[in-house]
RNA sequence: GGCCCGUUCGUCUAGGGGUUAGGACAUCAGGUUUUCAUCCUGGAAACAGGGGUUCGAUUCCCCUACGGGCUACCA
């Protein structure tokens, strides 16, 4: 039935704060599949609940997603497209109609209960130790509706005003079949689903109504979506049916959550900053509270690594490769390889994958990045700003050493400015007599080099040392914390080399003066 | 509680009736880098339990346990 169709898929997210990283891969995998098979990817926003409003909400996701790489060819903040608009709140005069339509097929009704009456009937369900208390088939015939009500009673009700709902009837004994790509087929018996409101008081279709009369409306051919939707998908598979849809009803596939790494539960907003990594890809101001969530893109992730990530969340590809560009992910992606169950995020690997991503840059994007914190430093430490050269060059020395461009100052502040402490530990144990004659030895050796290569400075090194009678290795490591202040680093001499033959004479100097 | 979904190393996972159960992250050990990180090599590390079916089950079926999701005029 849907083989045929173009593949339209859609991301539909409510607007109600910032999308999450499961809401990323959600999407992320709608794009890969999309993409795949030279289908459509829709971004629709699902604001039907006006109370839960969120000013910049719709602004983050489409921010968010842009910076992930992830671009709908259509929908809002993408050029919208042909089955424009893209905001359900703005397509409010669609649903109307398709909630009129079932009613007078007998599939749905009027329901005129206030909140309290409904709150009322749980209480008195529960008070009768019933499992599940909800509005069906057996407490609809004791609640004020139009099955029970008098035709002029309702005709009253609505005439004068009276708030009331639409709900779904859903049939009393009925088995409700679907088919999951990644899950398999579903059975669920209609008992176990109640009559739910399918259109609000306020005039708005819930959830349910809209995404099923905008996934009709738009030709989207697969449903691809968080598995927290699974327990309404029979619901909505009648909807489908009872509008007389089925033939050409999506094909479903509800992706495995994504987990905490800690303990258990699906990944919430709260989790992030909590256990110290961001749960979202952009940083986020709530707002309400002004609240500040961290997102990936302060952090210093790259996209690219970040969405690579992702992308292995849940979903294995065909051989070992673990690394795959968006355009490999997309040759590579497929649904039956997604797996089903619930996949807990791991920052450390997170981590890694940025490492292999941020090695991979060119020294010269690095170094188009860095300059930016280097501006801020130079103005703060009073320094003068190298040359871009320079920069880049810094930038292949210790990237290798990095998994965050965020790392770079504190691994090469060296390289902008003397040091302005000395591990100590190496200070004190290495200092000698010995090590101060051997680095007088040395001043005035590299002073007079002609050049100053880190072949070169390695070779000085050593004949001095051989000089001084005294072994390369004693004043080695020494040699890297009078230059550098710190302890580990990029190759020795190569940093010597890079430095310069005037910063290393001037920094062996101050050590001398310094250290008696 | 009810309904639904799930369960292979600590984590992400591959595999699938007969395998030394494979890879990656993390971890440990050795090596390279006269340091750290990288890198290389190696190690430890898993089929939740019980019943079937079968010559043979980690793989298929059932039950149990455990985990997760859902249970709103939220999405």
């Amino acid at each position: 039935m849907t083989e045929n169709k173009k593949v339209r898929v859609r991301y539909a997210p409510s607007p109600t704060g910032p999308l999450h990283m499961g809401g990323v891969r959600t999407a992320l995998y709608n794009y890969l599949f999309a993409r795949k098979h030279g289908g459509d990817f829709v971004l629709r926003i699902e604001d039907t609940d006006q109370g839960r409003f969120v000013p910049g909400a719709e602004k983050y996701i489409i921010e968010s997603l842009k910076w992930c790489g992830i671009c709908p060819g259509e929908g809002i903040g993408f050029g919208e497209g042909p089955y424009a608009p893209y905001r359900q709140s703005e397509r409010k005069p669609f649903y109307r109609q398709y909630a009129d339509q079932l009613v007078r097929s007998g599939h749905a009704y009027y329901a005129f209960d206030t909140p309290e009456e409904l709150e009322a009937m749980r209480k008195r369900m529960e008070a009768a130790k019933v499992t599940a208390p909800a509005y069906n088939a057996v407490t609809r015939e004791h609640m004020k509706n139009a099955l029970t009500l008098s035709e002029d009673e309702i005709n009253r009700r609505i005439s004068g005003g009276e708030h009331y709902v639409i709900r779904i009837k859903i049939p009393r004994n009925e088995e409700i079949r679907l088919h999951d790509i990644i899950r398999g087929w579903v059975v669920v018996h209609s008992s176990s689903l109640d009559d739910k409101v399918l259109f609000k008081s306020d005039g708005m279709p819930t959830y349910h109504l809209a995404n099923v009369v905008d996934d009709y409306l738009m030709k989207i051919s697969h449903v691809i979506r968080g598995e927290e939707w699974l327990p309404s998908a029979p619901l909505h598979v009648l909807l489908y049916r009872y509008l007389g849809w089925e033939d050409v009803m999506p094909q479903f596939a509800h992706l495995p959550l994504v987990l905490r790494p800690d303990g258990n539960g699906k990944l919430s907003k709260r989790d992030g900053d909590r256990l110290g990594f961001p749960v979202f890809p952009l940083e986020w101001q709530d707002p309400f509270t002004k609240e500040v969530s961290s997102g990936y893109r302060e952090r210093g992730y790259i996209p690219e690594g970040f969405m690579n990530m992702l992308a292995l969340l849940g979903w294995h590809p065909s051989g070992n490769n673990e690394i795959f560009s968006m355009d490999e992910l997309v040759r590579e992606f497929s649904l039956d390889r997604v797996s089903k169950a619930g996949a807990k995020f791991d920052p450390e690997k997170a981590k890694w994958f940025n490492q292999q991503y941020l090695r991979m840059k060119s020294d010269e994007e690095l170094a188009s990045v860095f300059v930016r914190e280097l501006e801020k430093q130079s103005v703060s430490h009073g320094f003068a700003l190298p040359g871009s050269d320079y920069i880049q060059r810094v930038c292949g020395l210790i990237k290798e050493k990095a998994a965050f461009i965020g790392e770079f100052w504190n691994l090469g502040s060296y390289f902008f400015m003397p040091p302005a402490a000395y591990d100590e530990e190496v200070i004190k144990k290495r200092w000698t007599p010995a090590a101060r004659a051997f680095f007088s030895l040395l001043r005035d050796n590299y002073a007079s080099a002609m050049e100053f290569t880190a072949p070169v400075a390695e070779n000085i090194f050593k004949s001095s040392a051989g000089q001084a009678g005294i072994n390369p290795g004693q004043v080695m490591q020494l040699f890297r914390v009078i230059i550098s202040g710190i302890v580990g680093g990029p190759a020795l001499f190569d940093t010597a080399e890079l430095l310069g033959k005037e910063a290393v004479v001037t920094r062996i100097e101050a050590a001398l003066q310094k250290f008696t």
